[in-house]
Order: structure tokens, then sequence, then C-alpha cells
DNA sequence: GGGTATTTGTCCGTATGTATG
DNA sequence: TCATACATACGGACAAATACC
């Protein structure tokens, strides 16, 4: 018979059972008990250790759950057969972990960040955010799963807002909400699927974008943007039935495509039967008269995708976006993607919900753009005032970067590290394009949307005197 | 010179320059303008119809900021040169949306819903939550993008959590948070990629993934599950490298898969350098004993992908999972898949990360695993009580459901139905099979989650004389 | 052909009614 | 109620292009 001897401790941490039963189970682990060998029975074990036979039997459960032991009724309990050549499990010591916390957001190197895609800090409605989130919190909506596709009430106050502000005239049905423009491309990606293996995206262009189709099994094929956007003869040339862009403010030039382009780019989805998708991610901040209308607003062969975005206008962090669908993805959708569940949290769609309910997204858009606005002007009159003739606005129009051009025979990364230096955070936009042209001059991303209007103009200051 | 005679009307509820813009672009559009011409000068149209010329200014400006005109400075203003054989963009009329309303969560038709997924209304700590959420809110970190893996502090309490609870050691860089399992389980099909063509899954087995897996362009191949989880001979049969598998509480079966079988299933994984794809989605609700440690805990061979998740545990509408991966995977991802954006809310995350911090999570799964072991038991008696012969409980050790096969030559559907009429939900778990044989009695998925101890007996009575 | 007057798009400051808080 | 901000509308000033002598 086997001896079964564990130090029980009652007043340690763990309960009796737990200690038997880690005792048992290493006592297998190690090879000590061998596979087959029968325990001592329940009433044995129990008077020998001087324990409740309850706390016996637990130990014993615990390890017949896992499978160490088997249970042969009114015979006895025996430990299982068991490969011996199985490497003993051995946990590794769980490292501290303070050493991760440096890449937290807590390493602030930089005084001036002049990053793409943060938001003005100041002007998000933080209290009216949180009353609203109380409120859908205090529902009893909150404690399911959601509906797939996202909230229909979401989806029919998106609606509303794309026809009255974006000239796109859609069903709710036809619009489902994921989390991030990423996301909802890889769905697209899956739908489309093998129908068109070759998809179109604008050179410079949002390189998420064309890593996603790239995972997804699709050949990429860059096309030159001009001044109007796609350079449409390279469409035609290609073999490409899908095709990504950003008419509205072309990614990240800044370009806005024409009327008479946008036609021509819908009858080139037609004359091939394919797709175009609209990204419409900033739109909403056009500075110079009324926001254009979507690409989706003359789609009349239902053959554009469009992709809008909370990100920019409202808040990154909590991840709202959406697309419309034409009818031919639309079937697919329903038929064979339906039982995706939804990835937007239930209570930021809810939230948003009443914020748009309420009328505070249009008033918000209309704010932020006055402000967005200023910030571009100062960035603008700054480079002019500080850099002058050193470097040349490439793209301008765009709504919360601009990317300039720097008349010096440097790389970007020397660029970039000199303004480390005077602790400014520049980005490359090398990688916006695909095949970069070598003798070109370094092009550098300003993002202004996270900076006030000083620290814009100081920020800019001292990238002049690190580089000029 | 071309005529341009719009009705305007100050009283309009479009001011003067929308009117004007709607109607020129209309000319335009329908040919009346034909491209090329030249539009009367500023002063000249103000002039005639009366108006400033800024009026006539920005309306001119619109339409030259969409490309429908073209301005020659100290020249004039011409038309672009059109495709004419473009059909006119009419926008449909939209709808009053009222219709989709229907839809929403108001439609009440059930009394007792047993829906799967569902969780306790009255014990999320709504208060405390929405606490620390607003101590978020407050915090200067939710302007900006999060980490793309998932914010680094909640990723180091989760790999403390996973260690005491689970035993699965694992640093946060191996873990990605995401927003659900499915979109995880995608993640990892691309990463995998064409590597492993086939994948094994548990039948009966978790639907979504099934799906999943099959959109990523996978071979699903279905192995049986017996009272110990996967038949193994099965699985080497196969051709697969990878397998899905629920090894703490098989889905929908509850079964849990015993150490040697565990370890089998590491060796298989090791022969054919596969991987296998653990997910411990309710392994908190164990009701006899501890917890059992998670497969990945005994992952000598680095082989496993551990995926864990928040949706039932905690709340569902947060929409927070995470993912570990083995090391080969990880090398992958950092070089290949770095760039996705962070798809779960950062206000969401970093509540949750307060949560843990504070040990509000511990003592929330401690709590829950007492209500739902509670409601587990009322179920079990309920059924035994009510319905007693006429029934089989198949899978009972799961943790927030019970299957039961109804004794009866009848078919899912049917029952469904007569529990619909005395305002009962219940669920078919046909779909959870792949192979469903013919002559099979029929099986209904209870869940039990969102339902008080009261509705259970009450719901079960309701069922029993619906169907008896 | 060159100088000049006119026309043109563009930019600027300002007045007014309305909505907001 | 008052103060503020905003969208809209207005006319003047400027400089470049054009037409005319």
């Amino acid at each position: 018979m086997i001896e079964i001897t564990p130090n029980l401790n009652k007043n340690h941490k763990d309960p009796l059972y737990i200690q038997l039963y880690e005792y048992i189970k290493k006592e297998i682990e190690t090879g000590r008990i061998p596979p087959g060998t029968r325990l001592p029975s329940i009433r044995k074990l129990s008077s020998y250790l001087r324990v409740s036979r309850n706390t016996v039997d637990t130990a014993y459960q615990q390890m017949m759950a896992e499978g160490y032991i088997e249970s042969r009724p009114r015979s006895g309990l025996f430990v299982t057969e068991l490969d011996d050549d199985f490497p003993v499990s051995q946990h590794k010591e769980y490292t501290s972990f303070d050493e991760y916390r440096e890449y937290g957001p807590t390493a602030m190197e930089y005084t001036y960040d002049f990053r793409h895609g943060s938001i003005d800090q100041d002007s998000f409605p933080t209290t009216l955010w949180r009353r609203l989130t109380n409120q859908v919190c205090n529902g009893k909506d909150i404690y399911s799963y959601g509906e797939r596709q996202g909230e229909i009430e979401l989806r029919i106050e998106l609606a509303k807002y794309l026809y009255q502000s974006r000239g796109v005239s859609c069903s709710p049905e036809q619009m489902i909400i994921g989390g991030g423009i990423q996301q909802l491309l890889g769905l697209l990606c899956l739908m489309i699927g093998l129908d068109g293996q070759s998809v179109a995206v604008e050179n410079p262009g949002y390189d998420g974008a064309r890593e996603i189709f790239a995972h997804y099994g699709f050949q990429v094929e860059p096309i030159e943007v001009n001044k109007n956007g796609l350079c449409l003869p390279q469409l035609y040339q290609s073999d490409c039935r899908l095709a990504y862009v950003t008419p509205s403010h072309q990614f990240p030039l800044g370009y806005t495509m024409p009327i008479s382009k946008r036609m021509k780019l819908l009858q080139w989805a037609e004359k091939v039967n394919g797709f175009i998708i609209e990204d419409d991610y900033d739109s909403e901040f056009r500075y110079k008269g009324k926001p254009i209308p979507a690409l989706k607003g003359i789609d009349s062969f239902d053959r554009v995708v469009y992709l809008g975005t909370f990100s920019k206008s409202l808040l990154p962090s909590i991840r709202i976006s959406y697309m419309v669908l034409p009818e031919a993805l639309l079937k697919k959708y329903k038929r064979f993607f339906y039982m995706y569940e939804q990835a937007v949290s239930k209570i930021h769609q809810l939230t948003l919900l009443l914020f748009m309910q309420q009328g505070h997204w249009q008033k918000h858009i209309h704010k932020m753009r006055k402000i967005y606005e200023k910030k571009h002007e100062v960035l603008r009159k700054a480079i002019k005032q500080h850099m002058g003739e050193n470097v040349n606005v490439v793209g301008e129009d765009s709504g919360l970067h601009i990317i300039i051009e720097v008349k010096r025979e440097e790389t970007e990364e020397s660029l970039i590290a000199a303004a480390k230096n005077v602790g400014v955070k520049v980005y490359s936009a090398s990688k916006f394009w695909v095949n970069q042209k070598q003798n070109k001059n370094p092009q550098l991303l300003l993002g202004f949307g996270g900076l006030s209007e000083e620290e814009i103009d100081c920020g800019i200051q001292s990238l002049s005197n690190a580089w000029f």
C-alpha cells in the first residue's frame, strides 16, 4: 500500500483539501505513485491523517475531475495510466511583470507629439458622455449579447446622419457596425472572397488597409494618385475588380476626387462587375465650405461599400466604425456571415445612440470642425513662418494632418532622430508609399489633432531649430 | 451666355446659397448646362439675381470643391467635362425608419428566455463599474489610440490571474486582447495560414468557431466527443495539424478532459508539428471543487493557444477576450500582424484593469460561482421534478447551461414552437452537431444565467405543461 | 504692340437673425 | 434675461487676366 504523508497544516493559507490534493498530485506527477496504483481508501486515509472523510473525498474528487485518478465504484481509487515519456510539467516562475511597465503610456519622452489620430483632449464632452453612459448602465439592456449587426437603433440614427450630412441614402439593414475600419475590411475581404483576387489601392495610401488585403489573400495593386485622386488609366489597365479609395480626402495627401472622376470610377466598377470600397474616414473635417457628399451618394449602380468611423471625429478609444453594404454583398452577409458576434461594446453603442438622438453629435462635429480648422491654420502658418522655403507642404487639405517635404538630402530617419533630440515626435510618411522612389526628398507626417495651438507653434519652432 | 434662373426664396428652409448650388448642380447633371460652358461671372449673376456677390461665390465654391466646375482665376468659371451617359443620381427618399423598430429589444414576447450567454442581471456591480469608468474617463489616456495588443497593464494583470487561477504561466507579451473569441480566432486563422489546411473540431461543438474556420479557408474535420472529450484515434486518423478544443468544459456537453487525454493531446500536437486551440470560455464556473488547471498550464511543448473571455463571467456587452500565443505564433504576430489596430475599447480595458487591480474580479468570480451553482441546482431539480422520466439530462456539468434530450418522437422545432406558446424560449441544440443523426431524440439547450431561481422553476414547469 | 480701362476671382471686415447656455 | 457664438448675407478692396484703343 502506498503511503501518503503530507504535512497538513490547518493554519496554512490553503484549505486542508487543497494541501492534500496538491501533495498527492505531485506524488503522481513525479512518478513516486505509479499509474495503476490503488490509493488508500477515503476512510483509511482520513483516519490516518486525522481529518474528516469529506476532506479526503474532496481532494480525491478534484483529482478525478482532472483525470489523475479514476474511481472504480465499490472497488477503490486508482491512479490513471499515463504515458511516462511525457515531460513533467514545470511551471516557470512568473516574472514580476514590472519590466513590462516601460511600454506603458507613462513613457513620456516627447514634449510635442505630432501623432496622427489623436484628438483634441479638451473638447471631448467628458461629463456629458459619462452621464449618458451612466444612463445606459442603469438600463436592462447591457446584460445580454447585442445584435450582431450592431444595435438597430444606432443603425437607424446612423442612416439618418448619413443621409442628411453625407448624401448617402441607405437602410439600417445594410449597415454593419464594427470595431474599427480594419476589422470591417477583414469581414469585407471574407465576403468578397475569391471573386476578386486583385485589389487596387491608392499609392500613397493607408498602409493599414493594404496589409489587411494582403493578409486575406488579395493581390494588392498600387495605383498612382494625382491631384484628382486615383489615376484611372492605370486602374483600367489592371485586372482588378475591387478598389479601395478615399475620395473625400485622399489619405494621406488630402486631395478631393472631383465629380467627373467619381462617375468614371463608378462606371469602371460597373464595367468590370466589381466593387469600390469608399473609406470616408475623415470627411467631417473639411474646412472650406460644406462637406462634400460621399461617393456612395451617387452610386446608382450599387457598387460602393461605404466605410465610416467615429475614431477621428469623436473618440478613438471607444472603437466604433460602420459600413454600408450594397445589395449583392448584403445578401452574402445575411446568408453566410450572420453568426459573427458583434465585436463592439453594447454600452458604447447605446451611449452613442443617446448622444446622437439628443443632437449632441451634430453639435460636436461643428465644434470640432472649428477647432481643427484653427489648428490647421496655425500649423500652416507656423510652418511658413519658421521653415519657410526649407519645406514644401505636400498635403494640406486633409483634415487632421499635414505632410511636409523637407528640401534636404537627408533620410527621414535622421530627421526623425534629430526631432527626437529636441523632444518632438514626427512620423515618417514613406510607409504610405508602396514603391518608394529612391531619390525623393524626405516626407514627414504631422498630425495636429492632439496638440494645442501653442504646442503646435512651439513644436514647429523646435523642429526648425533642430533641422535648419 | 447660359441663363441661370432659379427660384430663390429667402423664406425657404435652405439658405440662398444652398438653393442656388442645388439648382445649378442639377442643371449641370441633367446636361442643360453642357460641359465646358463658361458660367456667368459672380458679379453678373449676383446683380441679376439681386443677391450678394458672396452668396453666388459660396455656391460656386461648393461646386468647385466637388469638382462640378473649375475656376480659372480672373478669367471665369467653367463647367467640368463630364461623361453624359452616366445615370442621373437620384436619391431615394429615405424611409421613416420606424418600421425597423420592431427588431429592437422592445419585442418581449417571452416570459422566460433560456438564452445561452445571458448573465445574472442583479449581481453585476453596476455602481462600482460606473465609478471605475468615471475614474478612467477623467484620466488623460482615453484620447488616443490604445496599444495594439491591448493595454499592457491589463495584460500584466491578466497574466497574473491566469497564473494564479488557471495554472497558466505566460508573459504579457504573449497575450493579445480582442473583441470576442470569434475575432481572435479569425486573427489566429490568418496567422496559422496555409500551414494547417485542416482543423479538427469537437462534434458536437461551438458552431461559431466552426464557421470562422470555414470562412478562413480551413477544412473543418468534426471529431466525435465522448465522456472524456475528443476521440483521439479519430484525431490521429485525420490529416489535421490544428485542433480546436474546450477541455475544461466541453461545449456544449460539459465534459472535462482528464489529464491523461490532455497529455496525449499535447503529444499529438508535438507529433504532427501542429497547434491546439484551447477555448477556456467558461472554466470559471466549475461547481465541484476547485477550477481545473487549463491545458495550457501543462503545455511543455508550447503548442497551445489559450483563449479566455469576460463575456460569460463579467459582462458580455463590454466584449473583452484574450488569447495567449505560443512562441512560434508570437513571432509571426510580431512580424506580420502588428499593424492591426486594437478593436477593444480602451475605456473598458482600463476600467477592467482597475477592477482587477483592486481585487474586485476575484471576489466577483467567487460570488458568481455561488449564484450560478445555486441556479444550476435549481434547474436540475426543476427538470427532475417537473419532467422526470420524460427527459434525459445530457450535459449537466457545464457552467451556464444544461442540455436535455426529450424522449419524444418530435422535432426540436415543434418543441420550440410549443414552448413559445407558453411564453418560454428554448434553443435547439442540433446546430452544435455537424452530421446530425436522423433518428435522434430532440435535444434542447437551456441557458440559465439570465433567469432568477424562481423564473427557472416556473419556466421549467411551463415547459413541462406545454410538452407532456 | 503696348498702355489702359474693365472684368474677373478672391479675400476681408461686418451686420443680422438665431440658437445656446 | 443676457451674453455669446454661429451661420448667413452683404459690399468694399485687391490683383490678375482680358479687352480695347
